[in-house]
DNA sequence: CAAAAATGACTAGTTTATTAGTCATTAAAG
DNA sequence: CTTTAATGACTAATAAACTAGTCATTTTTG
């Protein structure tokens, strides 16, 4: 039996959303699935999975298939994403490099 | 020898931007890699993968993480993911359910 | 400085995704 | 209506991810 993993409604939602968006830009070019399925270098089996919004494809091959059909997460035109990425790592320059757990109890109740 | 797959600029910069976004949120909560790995159901080393921006891992739990740490793709307020989903599924609606290619040659030159 | 803990990196074993293929159904085009 | 081809759904075999665990390094805290 498959060990099933739990994912939150937004989760669901957002994975949805991106397959038929996929889908959508798919029909919008007239590809079939075989087609964008060839154009990504991935089998038509996995692309019905990827449109269908399931959770277990891999991350990159659902945002080549995306980008191959013009859905953008991460709006490519606004500032590029190379800058984007390092307003990122500024951000996280600024913060310590290892996160310390206090191990003594809080003492916070009463 | 694993198979390599390719990919794109773009795929490899979006995922990128996304790890690093999520070690940001991660950091920003005072949570250490075990802490938020725990929180999403996966090991520390999958989420290693995850921050580093590999593009094999499932884009279910990848986004689980994102939205773990207030990391939104499709920024949930804007309007609802649900309003979203069924406007893609009305613009769906317009294209014909199948995508038919021309067998014939298309004898457009000259 | 010393102690404690987070991170980076790796390994072997198990679970799971991915693939190629097939078949039935049904939409599109002639 | 007939033909052609796209889609939905499944299967067995292969490839790869995920996990738990470990170890070394390095940062943080006392």
């Amino acid at each position: 039996m498959a060990k099933s993993r739990t994912y939150s409604k937004y989760t669901q939602a957002a994975l949805t959303l991106l397959g038929e968006q996929i889908k959508l830009g798919r029909k919008q070019r007239k590809w079939t699935e075989q087609n964008l399925a060839n154009r990504a270098g991935i089998s038509r089996a996995t692309l019905q999975k990827i449109e269908n919004g399931e959770p277990s494809t891999a991350i990159g091959i659902v945002f080549e298939a995306a980008a191959l059909v013009g859905v953008n997460l991460f709006e490519p035109d606004k500032h590029s994403l190379t800058k984007h990425i390092e307003q990122t790592r500024d951000k996280l320059a600024l913060l310590p490099q290892r996160i310390q757990i206090k191990t003594k109890a809080v003492d916070d109740e009463f």
